[in-house]
DNA sequence: GCAAATTAATGATTTATTCAAG
DNA sequence: CTTGAATAAATCATTAATTTGC
């Protein structure tokens, strides 16, 4: 039970880390140059062969695009519930390259405090679900609503921010290899 | 009819696909308002409120930490085996471990509320709402409510939050994909 | 091939911590 | 020290994937 000395390669943390983040930024099927220089530098962090490299990138490929095609089914069952759907490059996981891109965050640069009527529509839900009898905001037995505020539709600007990207640059292998069915427009 | 009865939000891959891609891009915790947005571009993709939002963030955040932590902790059998552990991004994908810490979301201010209930044990209030009743269609039962900032009644400057700056003022479990190692003391 | 039975993933709730304010 | 706010951790529960016996 100690140490089965050469049943199969196990990867450390710090190897799967770095492996994931190759696979990320879009490496598939690594020729067998490549297989070597990645085996010795992973060697830094644990035993490892170029075969376990090699297999790692098979079976992640693989197992990936299982993942994918799962999501696709259920998301044909789901069309039928009669979704608008609109274009989207369903494409590929493959996401973003490693290196520094578009960092779009909100920014909302802070305020834009609520309206006044978003506030009121909850409070009336609460007072209707816990037919509230405090005199005066009594915060304690809440509603458990803060779902309707979200769920409010948004008058403001509501500008739908650049938050999306999906910048699938680099679908390379995924979308093209042996069989690649991989192929988005499901629309 | 075939009204799927469906209990729970089923995200569609592009649903999937994109919050997976907020995620990576640093998206950790997302504001009332961000949840709010996103929710709002998603349901593009199919049906989905806000709270699907709140909850995919929650979950994916803590099971990737999970995820993390075990990794580290298979790690440190493995470094039994004597491996050398060069330093390198084995660091934050977002928290480390075992501390959780400092939450930013600023306080309104509400300065006037009840005090005469003074000695309320706050478990009163778990208890209070442990009344779970209807089965669909519930959103009776919840316990937390930061979104009360935003439905207090005093609309007061409401200053509240720069939540989500881009330029990351208080880091707090964002640490985006990138390297730069953050390690923080491991060993 | 196919469903019932089992298992794995993951959405949704509940409970425990943490920190700050009073 | 008490308490509100926020959230992380743990747990529950349901859906899907897989296995299994026919």
């Amino acid at each position: 039970m100690p140490q089965s000395p050469s049943t199969r390669w196990c990867p450390t943390p710090e190897q799967l880390m770095i492996l994931e983040e190759m696979y990320r930024s879009g490496v598939r099927t690594p020729s067998a140059q490549q297989i070597q220089q990645i085996a010795a530098h992973l060697s830094n962090y644990g035993r490892i062969e170029g075969k376990n490299v090699f297999y790692w990138f098979q079976n992640h490929k693989a197992r990936e695009r299982q993942k994918l095609r799962r999501r696709l089914s259920r998301h044909y069952q789901l069309l039928c519930s009669g979704h608008s759907l609109p274009h989207h490059q369903l494409c590929c996981m493959q996401d973003v390259p490693a290196f520094p891109h578009s960092h779009h965050h909100a920014t909302p640069t802070h305020s834009h405090h609520l309206e006044s009527n978003g506030g009121l529509n909850l409070l009336e839900k609460m007072e209707i679900n816990n037919a509230k009898e405090a005199p005066e905001t009594n915060y304690e037995t809440f509603g458990h609503e803060w779902t309707s505020v979200m769920m409010l539709p948004n008058h403001r600007s509501l500008r739908t921010l650049d938050l999306f990207p999906t910048t699938s640059t680099g679908l390379k292998d995924e979308c093209a290899t042996s069989n690649s069915s991989c192929s988005t427009s499901i629309n």
